[in-house]
RNA sequence: GCGGGAGUGGCAGAGAGGACAAAUGCGCCAGACUCAGACUCUGGUGCCUUAGUGGCUACGAAGGUUCGAAUCCUUCCUCCCGCACCA
């Protein structure tokens, strides 16, 4: 790259590492608490420290916040932008085995390499704020918050069909898995076990989660993701009596009751063998082993199975007594784990009548045929007229299901309730790299937290790996005393599901040193909510639900004030490889952000990662793009070496503070790529003598996405002070006038007509007549086309004395001079 | 299957009822500079036609609303992303 070298590519990365050095020294990024000033939260979303270190898809996201961060701070905000890292998790315990070393140092320098990398982006982050999740300064407080969810009652521990993934050796919440797969091994079923496990009842505040979506001004598709996600739905538990004893059922279309002919109970019902009878037994068992040996993937595409249990259910309406199956399809974790079946207008019913040939009742009729059982070929669903259901019929199903409902509830038979999706966050995992979980078993006192006193209950550095978790086979971890009988006792040896880490990191940032307690309420107060949340979209139903749930729990406990911690989120896109496929190893596609600092500087990668497309859609890297973004660069540190202090005409004025207007409204809306277009065309039509305002406010504008050559020229220019903390420009409306904006185009229209008729006669101009209409002639003006052509230019209107030999002034237009050209 | 988003020039991507043959960048072509190249600069870049004109065809496809549509409506096609037996 020699050619870039001559170009001054050398001096830009001397620049880049002299100015981040200036701002580290002059520590003009750090920030306290003060009242006096409106305060800007900007936060992004933490990284997983990978060995890897940064990726492009990093870079793009740290781009998008430093702008932003920028931007506010030049504003006058007070701004809280901060970094950390979510340094614990599987990734980190796996890479480390495999490196053969420990997680902790492996985690230590990836975070080293993270720091290091993200400085040579010039991310102007408060790097005394820094929080890491795996120190014990920051786990302690999980430790803490755990034992506070369980005093709240909102941490239980419970046996319950979970989700295990065989690769990561540990169970997975729910929403870690993606399709039956574990959300970390795409290519791995998740199986179900039956264990006893660590739970937080994120589905108490299921309501809440879903109502105060609404006031949060995030993307639509990820408002819609956690909605469908927490999937609430109204309906009535009907309580059906088998073997004299109640059985309620949740179901959303009481409208159906009289079309029940079979109930099928969840196979991981827990109380399912109350229900088998002796004569049944060695069937269901037999059924229960087959479903035993498959993943919940196989589950998925399975025909709906099932075994009668021997025992028969009274429907409380009608009296009838149908039976009671087990079955594949039915989720022991939503609604009662069992359903009332009505085949005639419900598919999966429908099928499993069919293959055991059950009963098929039709007690709603379409409006526009007719419905035979026989002769069905699958349910139906929709709306229409009841039939076939007593005094009910004639009804229409929608309106049944209401009268039905308030039927059942008067005769005490059932009772309306709400139903959610969501399930509650399973926590506990059987790993070592970890927060570990703060709990004690004595076989006197039974499950017993570890009082506060004695936090944080620390991860012992000196273990075994290889063997499932080896917390598990750490004798002095695992070997305690019992905080209440000091007998001996047991430690829990599962970790925390690093979402724990994850769910209030936001709040440490605002008071990180403090060893006393969590934070304090002032400094939190101040801070938060977070103004700006930004990062990728994989999150919607993980993290983002989470830090949801943290933050309503911590505000019932008085600790928080807020109801939401992230009011608004920017999601950026997904940045491509050049192929248009994910970066990745195995297609050879990456991009290395640190290779192209290299190659062209921070402020070039940034400037072209912003301007490619709106930050928030996905692109494709491309290369010679790139180039592009170089160049102009290039071109803005040659105008000024050039450019002359002086007076701006009126007309740039006017560009200059429209430009302020509409750059200031773009940023503020993370319309990035449209911002860089109204620069570059001010930049075009800046001459070789500016205003100090203009020069210094267009340096203003660019330094948002090329701080460190900003700041350069700004110091080359004669100011002490940092270009990064320098006051935002204001635009002045008074300046901006549309006239010239007229002229500009006026102007352009009749530069193009002169070089078109210069192409097509094929031979440079000696001088150029510009015949215009009286009310026009103020649109031209002859320099700048003297300038532009290099010749005479003469414009005239209206002048019968003018010289005009081949008569072109009679053909002059309003917006269309006629032209001569000799 | 359900839900969401998107389809614009050689490419990336603006535009969201008139100022649109469509910003900006990349690419490409021509010219200037140069011994030459690179860089830089200037102009051009849908098709036909022309001393700056006029015409035609275009914004996934087909219809429709309108004086007027890339922009609004309907249907269809394609792609992407979520959820996926939730009773």
């Amino acid at each position: 790259m020699p050619k870039k070298k001559e170009n001054g590519l050398v001096g830009f990365l001397e620049i880049e590492k002299k100015w981040q050095q200036e701002w580290e020294k002059a520590k003009i990024f750090r920030v306290k608490e003060d009242k006096s000033k409106k305060k800007f939260y900007c936060l992004e979303m933490f990284p997983y420290p990978s060995g890897e270190g940064l990726h492009m898809g990093h870079a793009f996201n740290y781009t998008i916040g430093d702008v932003y961060a920028r931007f506010k701070r030049m504003q006058g905000f007070n701004v809280l932008y901060p970094m950390g890292y979510d340094s614990f998790g599987l990734p980190a315990e796996n890479a480390a085995i495999k490196a053969g070393i420990h997680p902790k140092i492996y985690t230590d320098r990836a975070i080293k390499n993270f720091i290091e990398q993200q400085h040579k982006l010039g991310l102007s982050y408060d790097w005394d704020r820094l929080v890491i999740t795996k120190d014990p300064e920051y786990y302690k407080w999980n430790q803490f918050f755990f034992l506070k969810l369980y005093e709240k009652g909102l941490v239980y521990r419970k046996k319950s069909a979970v989700n295990w993934c065989p690769k990561c050796q540990t169970v997975l919440a729910n929403e870690q898995v993606h399709s039956g797969k574990c959300w970390r091994h795409e290519d791995t079923d998740v199986e179900i076990k039956h264990l006893e496990q660590w739970f937080i009842k994120t589905t108490e505040y299921a309501d809440e989660l879903l109502r105060d979506l609404s006031k949060l001004n995030w993307p639509e598709r990820i408002k819609l993701m956690q909605e469908n996600w927490i999937g609430k739905s109204h309906g009535i538990n009907i309580n059906f009596t088998i073997n004299g004893k109640p059985w309620p059922i949740f179901t959303t279309r009481p409208d159906t009751i009289y079309g029940v002919t079979f109930m099928v109970i969840s196979a991981q019902h827990p109380k399912l063998m109350e229900l088998v009878t002796a004569k049944q037994k060695p069937q269901v068992e037999a059924f229960l082993k087959k479903l035993k040996s498959v993943s919940e993937k196989e589950l998925e595409e399975m025909e709906k199975e099932g075994v009668f249990t021997g025992s028969y259910a009274i429907n409380p309406i009608t009296k009838e007594k149908v039976p009671v199956y087990i079955g594949n399809f039915v989720l022991a974790e939503y609604g009662s784990g069992m359903v009332m079946a009505v085949p005639a207008h419900d598919q999966r019913d429908f099928e499993f009548a069919k293959k055991y040939k059950l009963p098929i009742k039709v007690v709603i009729q379409p409006k526009d045929k007719k419905l035979d059982a026989k002769t069905m070929r699958e349910a139906f669903v929709e709306e229409g007229i009841l039939v076939n259901s007593s005094k009910f019929d004639g009804i229409d199903s929608k309106i049944a299901i209401e009268k039905i409902s308030d039927f059942i509830e008067k005769q005490k038979l059932g009772k309306k309730t709400i139903n959610y999706k969501l399930r509650d966050w399973l926590v506990s995992r059987q790993r070592y790299w970890g927060t570990p979980i703060p709990i004690v078993y004595c076989d006197k006192c039974g499950i017993v937290p570890v009082s506060e006193s004695e936090l944080p209950v620390l991860l012992p550095e000196k273990v075994e790996f290889g063997k499932g978790n080896p917390l598990a086979t750490n004798k002095a971890f695992v070997e305690t005393r019992c905080p209440k009988c000091k007998g001996k006792a047991r430690r829990e040896t599962d970790t925390m599901d690093t979402f724990f880490d994850s769910s209030w990191y936001f709040l440490r940032y605002c008071d990180n040193k403090n060893n006393k307690a969590p934070f304090i309420k002032e400094k939190v107060e101040y801070w938060n909510p977070v103004d700006v949340y930004i990062g990728g979209a994989e999150h919607a139903t993980m993290h983002l639900i989470y830090a949801r749930f943290f933050t309503k729990a911590l505000r019932d406990m008085k600790m928080l004030k807020i109801d939401e911690p992230f009011p608004r989120l920017f999601n950026q896109g997904m940045l491509h490889g050049s192929d248009g496929f994910v970066m990745s190893k195995s297609r050879g596609n990456v991009v290395n952000p640190l290779d192209m600092i290299k190659k062209y500087s921070a402020d070039t990668l940034r400037f072209y990662l912003v301007s490619q497309a709106s930050p928030d859609k996905d692109t494709n890297w491309n290369d010679e793009a790139i180039e592009g973004s170089f160049r102009f660069i290039l071109r803005v540190v040659n105008y000024f070496n050039k450019v002359k202090k002086g007076k701006s005409s009126a007309k740039i004025e006017s560009k200059f503070n429209k430009t302020v207007k509409e750059f200031t409204d773009d940023i503020e809306n993370f319309r990035y790529n449209l911002a860089i277009i109204k620069l570059r065309e001010l930049f075009e039509s800046l001459g070789e003598e500016e205003s100090k305002e203009v020069i210094e406010g267009f340096l203003k504008l660019f330094s948002l996405f090329c701080p460190h050559i900003c700041e350069e020229l700004w110091h080359r220019l004669g100011n002490k002070t940092f270009i990064s903390t320098a006051q935002w420009p204001k635009a002045d409306e008074n300046k901006i006038k549309p006239e010239f904006e007229q002229q500009d185009k006026a102007l352009g229209q009749l530069k193009q007509d002169i070089n078109h008729i210069i192409k097509i006669v094929n031979k440079k101009p000696k001088a150029i007549y510009i015949y215009v209409i009286p009310k026009e002639i103020s649109l031209y003006d002859s320099k700048e086309l003297e300038k532009a052509f290099s010749c005479k230019v003469q414009i005239m209107a209206n002048n019968k004395a003018a010289y005009d030999p081949q008569n072109k002034a009679s053909r002059a237009k309003p917006g269309k001079p006629a032209l001569y050209i000799e």
